[in-house]
DNA sequence: GCCGTTTTCGGCCCGACTGTTTTCAGTCG
């Protein structure tokens, strides 16, 4: 098995844990997380990069030891100094360090003097009052520990956007209903519109915040109120979700939006910034020694380190800073700027609404045009189309047209990608159409030559304009299918294959750092919602998201074009 | 271990809350 940057990234974390368990020096703890985010967060294959000469040390935050440390975790999946570490180490006490209250300084007092090497030891001990005694704590933090080491600490999944949207803003209506309370959002990665949120974050400008505080730990649906101070307070809700406020005064509303938004990175590397200048950032706003000089919006701070404002969705320490410093930030997609919707199913297939509902909610989102793309006939379990079916839709299509003046429906289909490459519809069946999208539905665990050449292969078929979920992950469920994902952007523009971007929140597929490869290779994108109902047209907006969040503006999309560019756009 | 608009050495982001202390360390975000 080919070791991914992920294995990498978490060989190098386990690596941070276990120096830091010894007392190891901090900053070179940092450094290795710092790189095992960065790793993280490539967009390629590290030992593509290597086998292709590019020098790791380039990279931020890694120097020559990492670079070299690194390159051997990608060529073998092992690294002398980590498995010398791992030897020393019980392996369970790294599980210690997700239990909440414990870090790596309690990890070693439990471990040193009693010998606690695992979380249930550390239960059995909680329970019998062997830990009050330790130097440090005491017995509320003995309870604690023992309630968390029971839950099984860090257990958390992340939630995926419409639950938390969900929960979340009726929580913003409800704090922002407490007495003196002048503005409020939701920050974070929610802010940031990461496709799965951990927890959330809410940040307040209000003239008196315990009042706030107070309001807020007594939410209905609050089931644990795990620390209240007059400013910030921290809650788990009944459904596992942790919230955190923060109540700042009005005139620190923009530096701690800013703090609270993160991500961590971004604000990092703003402080460097600012202590570049003799300035200091934090949540209150940016100072010159006493002097506040900006805080009270965002674009305030951004100002007066000479950058435009950074929209949220690019804060994350990918480049942005630089690109705002250059002044090439690009301009992103807005919903309003997405035409018509091009992946859609009705109820001929597994939709839940009619073709004529369908198209009566596309006109009311204001949309010129949509494209029905039902299932064909190798999905049984969609009741997918068969030719014949295909055709009696089509005709259905052009007859409903006909009474439309301002909105056009494309003949389309989701025409099922074989596990040799060939289509599921003839040629003919596909050539009555106004295009076709290709996508996969069966045999995900091909080798990975295979599964490219066979996407490849249904590209070459000229009514193939769209390739849709093009690498089939489900997030929280399946990871993409083995593919070599340069090689199908790189066939996708040769052949002048669109690419889409589903917006199933499930899907997000492509996802942020396959749009910026995408826009950085020239290969056009749709934006598509795979609604299956009336309801999942609003589906678009996660689609949106996700394209921000790959650096894309309208030029790269091709349904942000009205009708005849997006004609002329597609292949022939 | 990384890095350079004071620097190739000496710094490295910053503050709130908790629980344990009796002035603060540890943890968290």
């Amino acid at each position: 098995m080919p070791v991914l940057n992920s294995d990498i990234a978490r060989s190098l974390e386990k690596l941070a844990d276990l120096i830091e368990l010894e007392g190891g020096n901090p900053f070179r703890i940092r450094a290795y997380r710092t790189a095992a985010r960065v790793v993280g967060e490539l967009p390629r294959n590290v030992l593509a990069m290597t086998t292709a000469g590019e020098d790791l040390a380039e990279l931020p935050g890694i120097g020559k030891d990492l670079a070299g440390k690194i390159e051997t975790l990608a060529e073998t999946g092992h690294i002398a100094v980590l498995d010398e570490m791992e030897k020393k180490t019980p392996p369970g006490l790294l599980a210690l360090l997700d239990v909440p209250g414990l870090g790596p300084k309690r990890v070693r007092i439990i471990y040193d003097h009693l010998g606690i090497r695992s979380l249930s030891d550390l239960a059995t001990a909680a329970k019998s009052g062997k830990i009050r005694g330790l130097p440090g704590f005491g017995e509320k933090t003995e309870q604690r520990i023992l309630q968390e080491a029971e839950k099984r600490a860090g257990a958390a999944a992340r939630i995926k956007r419409p639950v938390a949207e969900d929960v979340a803003e009726p929580l913003l209506r409800y704090i922002r209903g407490a007495e003196g309370v002048k503005e409020g959002a939701i920050a974070g990665s929610y802010r940031r519109r990461k496709e799965t949120v951990g927890d959330l974050d809410i940040v307040v400008a209000a003239t008196r915040g315990p009042e706030v505080i107070e309001r807020f730990v007594a939410y209905e649906d609050v089931a644990q109120i795990l620390a209240r101070g007059p400013t910030r307070s921290s809650v788990v809700l009944r459904n596992g979700m942790q919230v955190d406020l923060r109540v700042v005064s009005a005139a620190n509303y923009g530096a701690a939006l800013m703090y609270f938004t993160g991500s961590k990175a971004h604000n990092i590397a703003l402080r460097g910034i600012a202590a570049a200048r003799g300035l200091k950032l934090n949540e209150y706003g940016l100072f010159d020694g006493t002097r506040r000089v900006a805080g009270r919006t965002e674009e305030e701070v951004y100002r007066v380190f000479a950058l435009p404002y950074i929209e949220p969705e690019l804060r994350e320490d990918h480049g942005e800073i630089e690109a705002a410093r250059q002044g090439r930030l690009p301009h992103l997609v807005t919903p309003a700027d997405i035409r018509g919707d091009l992946h859609v199913h009705t109820s001929e297939s597994d939709g839940r609404a009619s073709l004529s509902d369908m198209v009566k909610a596309a006109r009311t989102r204001g949309y010129a045009y949509m494209a029905i793309s039902d299932h064909s006939k190798r999905v049984t379990v969609a009741h997918g189309l068969d030719a014949k079916r295909l055709a009696r839709q089509s005709d259905k299509i052009a007859r409903l047209n006909e009474t439309l003046s301002d909105f056009t429906v494309l003949r389309s289909v989701e025409v099922d990608i074989l596990e040799d490459g060939s289509l599921d519809l003839p040629n003919e069946a596909l050539a009555g159409l106004d295009f076709a999208v290709g996508a996969i539905h069966s045999a995900f665990d091909l080798p990975r030559d295979k599964q490219t050449s066979r996407l490849l292969k249904a590209m070459d078929n000229p009514h193939v304009a769209v390739l849709a979920h093009p690498t089939g992950r489900l997030i929280e469920q399946r990871g993409a299918y083995d593919l070599d994902i340069e090689r199908v952007l790189a066939g996708a523009r040769e052949r002048g294959c669109a690419l889409e971007v589903n917006g199933q929140p499930d899907r997000l597929d492509l996802n942020e750092w396959h749009c910026r490869l995408a826009k950085e290779m020239g290969v056009k994108l749709v934006l598509s919602t795979d609604a299956h109902s009336v309801a999942e047209l609003g589906f678009m907006r996660y689609a949106v998201d996700q394209a921000r969040r790959g650096w894309l503006e309208s030029d790269n999309i091709l349904n942000t074009r009205d009708l005849a560019g997006f004609r002329a756009s597609l292949r022939r």
